[in-house]
DNA sequence: CTTATTTTTTAGTCTAATCTAAAAAAATAT
DNA sequence: ATATTTTTTTAGATTAGACTAAAAAATAAG
């Protein structure tokens, strides 16, 4: 049995060591989970003694195959709560983040699975990062900021960079919302503001909310 | 802070005492919670010690109105996860218990209030319980066997009393659902069967059925 | 290439929650 | 009313996870 914190170390190693391949030191995971090195070093035997990790010591950590699944297992319930949470409990984005990282820990193969089903499978979180699926693949997602964006570029809007409640509110004020297609109409050079097609109505939004906007492309 | 814990030795003492009122002694707690009585002393300190139970040496605990409180908010988590199972993800009534017991201790109380107007302010779970409101306040529900009722009486499906999966597959193969209106026309009186009517057509259950099938009565 | 600094590990404590075995109190039976 | 049984508590250990302080290894600087 993979405990709770377990699980918080694995998810942590794969986020820092790209999908938990390349070490990752012990002062780098420390920092991230605001704990101190000598903890770090202590649950990292103990993944290692369960096969979830590879150590060797003052060389810090990488995963094993089992424990990147294991990774990819827990962010991926971690995302399939968030989606729940927000779409049909109507949190705000960015409420969900403690709520989900508590949610994830929720042992059962079957919840997971009828939560997958019941939100129609959703291919990205919230925030717009990539559910992983069972087999812990992710799906490619080509994310950009709308900032990012030549003029004629097209997209699905799925998520936001800054979650700040202002902004969240600034968004609904004008009506955008997730999952809304947007099309960059014009960018102008003088402020860098840019002018876009939302559910067939033109607004003008502002640089820095332009680099707060991921779209999804394709 | 309530540990996960505490919880559930709040719950047991809240279930076996009349709601807590009643002092419960140490190996009824123990043999409930599949536990040596040595740690249900220790436990029960703990909690005597935090004011959530009162506690006097080897004259048994009871609650205090916190700690009343504190279960009956537990439960409440746990029956409305439960009706989210069934209603929501599809599980059957026989899936949900273990995992409800750990969805009630996820801590936020946000989520239990919307998860609570999701679910549509449901009172009662998939087995016919009350679900306490955020006072502690169970709603007076009369529920009755089925066996229980005289012909002529009526009564929603509100729940089954032994949740065996033949049993319920049963029920769904005669259509019985949950939040069926259920008319009992006759009891026969040579082998206990009952005449009854759901969904405007008639059935003749058997007297086992009949006493594993709780009716809501107003 | 030796010294200083930083990083990592080890050794020893601490707390929460559990357990076993023994002691103490309460309840029951003779 | 005394002995026996049952219940409950205490005492002492154990395990997971975290911490502090000191030691050891790796890295950087002169």
């Amino acid at each position: 049995m993979v405990t709770q914190s377990e699980e918080n170390y694995l998810k942590t190693i794969y986020h820092l060591g790209k999908q938990g391949v390349e070490a990752v030191s012990t002062n780098a995971i420390a920092e991230q989970m605001e704990t101190k090195a000598s903890s770090v070093t202590d649950m990292v035997k103990k993944l290692a003694e369960k096969d979830l990790a590879n150590y060797v010591k003052y060389q810090g950590v990488s995963l094993t195959k089992v424990g990147r699944l294991t990774a990819a297992s827990v962010i991926r319930k971690h995302r399939l709560w968030e989606v729940f949470l927000v779409n049909k409990l109507k949190f705000s984005w960015d409420e969900v983040h403690e709520v989900a990282e508590q949610l994830e820990h929720i042992k059962s193969e079957q919840l997971i699975d009828k939560l997958d089903e019941f939100l129609d499978f959703p291919k990205v979180d919230p925030h717009g990062d990539a559910i992983p699926d069972k087999e812990g693949n992710f799906a490619k997602i080509s994310k950009k900021l709308l900032s990012e964006c030549a003029s004629g570029e097209e997209g699905i809007f799925v998520g936001v960079k800054d979650s700040s409640a202002s902004f969240l509110q600034y968004l609904d004020k004008q009506h955008i919302s997730l999952g809304d297609k947007i099309k960059i109409l014009h960018r102008e050079e003088f402020d860098q503001s840019v002018e876009i097609m939302v559910n067939s109505s033109l607004l003008n939004i502002s640089q820095k909310t332009a680099t707060n906007i991921y779209l999804q492309q394709k």
